[in-house]
Parts: structure tokens; C-alpha cells; sequence
DNA sequence: ACGCGTGTTACTGT
DNA sequence: GACAGTAACACGCG
């Protein structure tokens, strides 16, 4: 479920909680896509030090003392618990113990969620570190509708379905509008809003839910929300099914 | 009760 | 070969 804003708040949470517990054990249930041994990820990490948790792209990453990261990738179901004394939870992804006997697990129904020990580097920006120029190149070189661009994780990380119709919306770009023809100056808005609307919906997360780990808060959202029928302004919310809903506005001026 | 949903990948067709 | 569109993954939730 989680977009940059839910993880940002997420990791904060979880870094206040485990900073500084040492790893007991860590326990794989059901992880196919995980990128070394049960056993591997078991010797690399017991007796490690938790020394941050902070959220990279879509991913949370753990940080431990020798340098070692593991990063989780909540995909759409995946979900965070903290236990004392033993983890009951249904459907079990990775479970960590620590030497206290409290742990973290991830849990996801759908088995999706993916553990990766020391995940390769990337030069992708992040979306609150992509810079006007790498903004526009990127448009700039596609007729790709923006709205797909925002979501692709190779050129810009964290971004989805939902915050890209909130995002694309507070800038007033139509998310049909091919990348290659919106103008220098609509670039900046977009790069604007990107920036803003995340800021804003992590406030949002964190004043409804302070120390939420897990789960959504969408409530606020202002177009990307099957309760509004209306933006802020008063315009009707159109909606577009494909595989995933785009929500957007007639405000919204289509470059194409 | 039942319709809706966040990410990613694989697959189709153009 | 690049790109567009879609379903599947399989439940929780209201």
C-alpha cells in the first residue's frame, strides 16, 4: 500500500523504536525472491546492531552496525508489526528477534512482499531529490503520458498511483499529457507539486496516526478519493479505469 | 455483501 | 525492438 509519504513516516517510527537492538534471529517464512540463503541472511545478520531505519525509495531500509542493509519492499499488502515475546501474526514474510525478545515482522497475504540483503546502489533520484534539469530531460526525451513517467521507478522512486493524480493535479497537468510536450515552465509546477504534496500528506499521515508502521491514511487526499466528487475548486472528479483508476480534473490542461 | 485497492511483472498486441 | 494496455498475485476492509 505505501507511497513515499506512508514510508517516510514508517521509517522514522520504526527507527525510534529499534534504534540500537541488537539482531537474535532472523526467521524467513516465505521470501521466493529473496537474493541470498535463509541461512546467509541469518550469519550476516545475527549479533548486528540496528543502527537506523530510514525508507529509500519504496523500500524501507534496516542499517546494522557492520555496514550490512536490509532493505523490505512492502509491495501492495505487505505490513510492519512490532511484538514482545512472540510474533502471531497471520501470514509471516521475515521475522527479526532481537536480544530483548521484541521483534519486527513483515507479514503480507500475498506473499509479495520482498526482502533484499545490501541492495545494489542506484542513480535514480529519490522524488524529493530529483532537480529541475533531470526533471526536464527526462520529460523531454518521451511522449510517454506523465502520469506513467511519475510511477516508473527508473527514472524517479517512491511516487504511485495515488499521490501521482495528487501530485498531477495540484500542478494542473492533464496526467495524459505526453511528457515531451509540456512546457519548461508547467515542468516546474510539476516539480513543485511533487515536492509539496508529499511534504504535505507525510504532515497528514503523521497528525492523524504519529506512530503508525503500517496501513494507509488516504482520507485527506483531495482527488485521488472515491469520497470526493468534487476537487477544491468545485470541478467534477473524472475518473479513467485501466489497470489502476486515474482520478484527475478538467482543470488539468492536457499538453499533447 | 461485495466491490475496491496500493506495486510490480509478465504477457499480449501493435 | 520499443512501447501501450491489461490481468494476476489473494486477501482486508468498509
Amino acid at each position: 500500500m505505501p507511497e513515499f509519504p506512508d514510508l517516510q513516516v514508517f521509517a522514522r517510527n520504526l527507527n525510534k523504536k529499534l534504534a540500537d537492538k541488537t539482531v537474535k534471529a532472523i526467521t524467513v517464512h516465505k521470501a521466493p525472491k529473496l537474493n541470498v540463503t535463509h541461512q546467509e541472511l541469518q550469519d550476516t545478520l545475527h549479533g548486528q546492531r540496528l543502527t537506523k531505519v530510514y525508507r529509500d525509495g519504496k523500500e524501507l531500509y534496516i542499517q546494522f552496525s557492520k555496514g550490512d542493509v536490509l532493505a523490505l519492499h512492502l509491495m501492495l499488502h505487505g505490513k510492519l508489526f512490532l511484538y514482545g515475546g512472540k510474533s502471531d501474526n497471520k501470514y509471516p514474510v521475515i521475522d527479526i528477534l532481537f536480544t530483548d525478545d521484541t521483534g519486527l515482522v513483515l507479514t503480507d497475504f500475498q506473499g509479495a512482499a520482498k526482502p533484499t540483503l545490501n541492495p545494489a546502489e542506484t542513480d535514480v533520484p529519490d522524488a524529493d531529490e530529483a532537480n529541475i534539469t533531470y526533471l526536464k530531460q527526462k520529460l523531454g526525451k518521451t511522449k510517454t503520458a506523465v502520469k506513467t513517467v511519475l510511477l516508473d521507478q527508473k527514472i524517479i522512486r517512491g511516487i504511485g498511483n495515488a499521490y501521482a493524480d495528487e501530485i498531477l493535479w495540484e500542478a494542473r497537468i492533464s496526467p495524459f499529457s505526453a511528457g515531451n510536450k509540456i512546457p519548461e515552465d508547467k515542468v516546474e509546477d510539476l516539480l513543485k507539486a511533487i515536492r509539496s504534496v508529499l511534504k504535505h500528506a507525510e504532515e497528514e499521515i503523521v497528525k492523524s496516526d504519529p506512530d503508525i508502521i503500517a496501513g494507509e491514511i488516504r482520507d485527506f487526499m483531495l482527488i485521488h478519493n472515491a469520497k470526493k466528487k468534487k476537487s477544491p475548486t468545485g470541478k467534477d472528479i473524472l475518473i479513467k479505469k485501466a489497470s489502476r483508476k486515474t482520478y484527475y480534473t478538467e482543470e488539468q490542461e492536457l499538453f499533447d
